[in-house]
DNA sequence: CAGTATCCTTTACGATACTG
DNA sequence: CAGTATCGTAAAGGATACTG
């Protein structure tokens, strides 16, 4: 049986895949890692990179991710102050497993256009 | 440079890793595909598994999942109707990425139950 | 049995303005 | 520079009732 197979929503937070991977599946979390890969980045730099993150939301998941231990926050005194992130050891290790998506997801991308294309045109 | 980077709203919507972990970053999305791993399973079948989710929300998914070309969908007349979903040769591909990230979600699960205690704590 | 339809709540996200 | 505060929108999800 499935290891994520739940009955009722108190189970459900007693789930490790789901508790776990709740954290990661939003429209940025998995690309914050990604972000991290080549090293620690600082808050500016970062949201640069993605482009299109509010910086609002960008707070917000790095917090998500460094309550979470994927993530440390170093500060810098300053003014300005500096505030870089970077991978933990869980973090990277993380990565790892979420690297093999973004492989697959580059290589199927045209399979899955076509496979929108021809659902939308029945 | 990574290949996530995106700029402006309509530059992501190109972005291969974007578009295609897009579909599969809900609540339910990749427990749906790790569902299907042994074989065809019935509408009502997938529900009773997953124990709590809606199934107007469980419909959305599984339409989604079709579309993008992981899963098929087979209808037999009755009455009553039997519906059965299974994965396509991609979403089976899809699958083995998907389970990685499942053994560590329960391989990790205390490492970041701790980080959040610890977290919360401060 | 496998959905739709409808309504409602919650969560995620975005935009803008302001601050140590 | 790296946030926080506030407000608004949109998307996701849930509950319930109904149907071929």
């Amino acid at each position: 049986m499935l290891p994520v197979t739940a009955i009722t929503r108190e189970d459900a937070e007693h789930c490790p895949v789901r508790s776990v991977l709740g954290t990661v599946n939003g429209k940025w979390q998995s690309l914050l890692i990604l972000a991290l890969e080549d090293g620690d980045l600082r808050f500016s730099a970062i949201k640069r990179l993605l482009g299109d993150i509010s910086q609002r939301v960008l707070t917000e998941n790095l917090r998500m991710l460094e309550r979470d231990g994927y993530v440390t926050r170093t500060v810098t005194p300053g003014p300005p102050v500096a505030v870089s992130y970077g991978l933990t050891p869980m973090g990277r290790s993380m990565l790892e497993t979420l690297k093999p998506m973004v492989l697959w997801a580059a290589e199927n991308f045209s399979a899955v256009q076509k496979a929108r294309l021809d659902y939308d045109q029945m």
